[in-house]
DNA sequence: GTTTACGTTCAATATGTACTAAACAAACAT
DNA sequence: ATGTTTGTTTAGTACATATTGAACGTAAAC
C-alpha cells in the first residue's frame, strides 16, 4: 500500500516546516497509522531509519505531548503512541510559543519608554493583539478539553485501555 | 542602547525557533522599533548583513503578510514597515498551516479506509479537532478584525498615515 | 547614450544540524 | 558473574540552507 508511505512522507515534510526534525513528522505519522503501541526498533526498521534517531525524535515528541510512552508486564521495551488528545497538545505548544513572544515583548516594553510614540505603540498593540489571541485559544482548549474528556469517558467505559 | 539590539537579536531567535531565518526573524525585530519605513540600505546596514539577504527575507515577511512595502513620491527606494495588523496575519498564517494538515488528513482518510478502528477512529479525531480549532481561531480573527477596524479606524481620523 | 541608483538573482561558501553507526549504560536473564 | 536486550549518548558525516558578494536588470537622471 503506497498510500501509507505517501501520507508518512507529506507529514514529515509538513513537521520540517514547522521548524521539526524530518523523522520526527515520519515518526508521527507512522504512529498516526499505527493500530497500538510501537517499540523503538519496529518503528526504526518501518522507516528505515537509525535507531538513535527515533530515541530522539519520540523524546522530543514526548515533550512536546504528542506522544505518550506506555509499558507493558513482563516486557523491557517502551512502548510509544500518539497521546489521547495529541491535538490539544499541538495547540499547547503553539500557545506557549506565543506566551513566549508576548513575554519577550511585554518585558521589553519599559526599555522602550523613551521611544517615539509610533514603536511604543505598536509594542502596546502587540501586547494588547497577543492578550486577545492567547486568551481565546486557551478558552477555546478549556472547551475542546472539557467535551473531549466525554468523549473519551464513554469510550473508555466500553472499551477500558491497559498497559497505561 | 543595548537593549535594541537584545530584543533584536531575541526576536531573531525565537523566529528560528519557528522556521524561519534569523535574519528575517532580525528584520522584524528591526521594524518592530522603527518608527517609520525603512530602506533595504538602511537595515543592512543597521542589522550589518547584505542587501540580498534584507530584500529576500523581506520579500518573504511580505507574502506572510506581517510587513507592508510603501514608497514615495519623487524617490525610487522601496519602503518597508510593520504592516497595521500584523499579528493577525501571524495569526492568519498559522491558521493556513493547520488547514493545509486538515486537509492533507481529510484527503486522506478514505485511503485507509480498510485500515483497524483505531487508526479510522484517530483519522476522524483529528478531523474533528482540527475543524474545531481552525473554526474557532477563524472567529477570533475576525472578531479582532472588526475590533481593530473600529480602533484604526479613529487612529486614522487623528493622525492620518502618510505614504501609503 | 551614459551613468547612477536602486532591487533582484545567482554561484559560491559558511554554517548549522539532522542523521548514522558505534560505543555506552542499565536492567534483566541465565 | 556473564551475556542479552533494551534505550541513550556521542563523534563523525552528510546534507540542507542561510548568507554573502558580485553580477545582472531596470529605470530614472544627467
Amino acid at each position: 500500500m503506497a498510500a501509507r508511505e505517501r501520507f508518512i512522507e507529506e507529514v514529515g515534510m509538513a513537521a520540517e516546516a514547522d521548524g521539526l526534525p524530518r523523522i520526527a513528522g515520519r515518526l508521527f505519522g507512522h504512529l498516526l497509522l499505527s493500530p497500538g503501541p510501537c517499540t523503538l526498533d519496529e518503528i526504526a526498521e518501518a522507516l528505515d531509519v537509525s535507531k538513535g534517531s527515533v530515541s530522539t525524535d519520540a523524546r522530543l515528541l514526548l515533550r512536546h505531548g504528542w506522544l505518550r510512552r506506555t509499558s507493558r508486564a513482563g516486557d523491557r521495551k517502551d512502548y510509544y503512541e500518539m497521546a489521547p488528545d495529541f491535538f490539544a497538545g499541538i495547540v499547547a505548544y503553539r500557545l506557549g510559543r506565543w506566551d513566549a513572544l508576548h513575554d519577550l515583548v511585554a518585558a521589553s516594553i519599559p526599555d522602550f519608554a523613551e521611544e517615539p510614540a509610533t514603536v511604543r505603540g505598536r509594542l502596546e498593540y502587540l501586547d494588547e493583539v497577543q492578550a486577545f489571541f492567547v486568551a481565546g485559544l486557551r478558552q477555546l482548549l478549556l472547551e475542546w478539553r472539557s467535551r473531549f474528556e466525554i468523549a473519551d469517558g464513554q469510550d473508555r467505559a466500553v472499551v477500558p485501555t491497559p498497559g497505561s
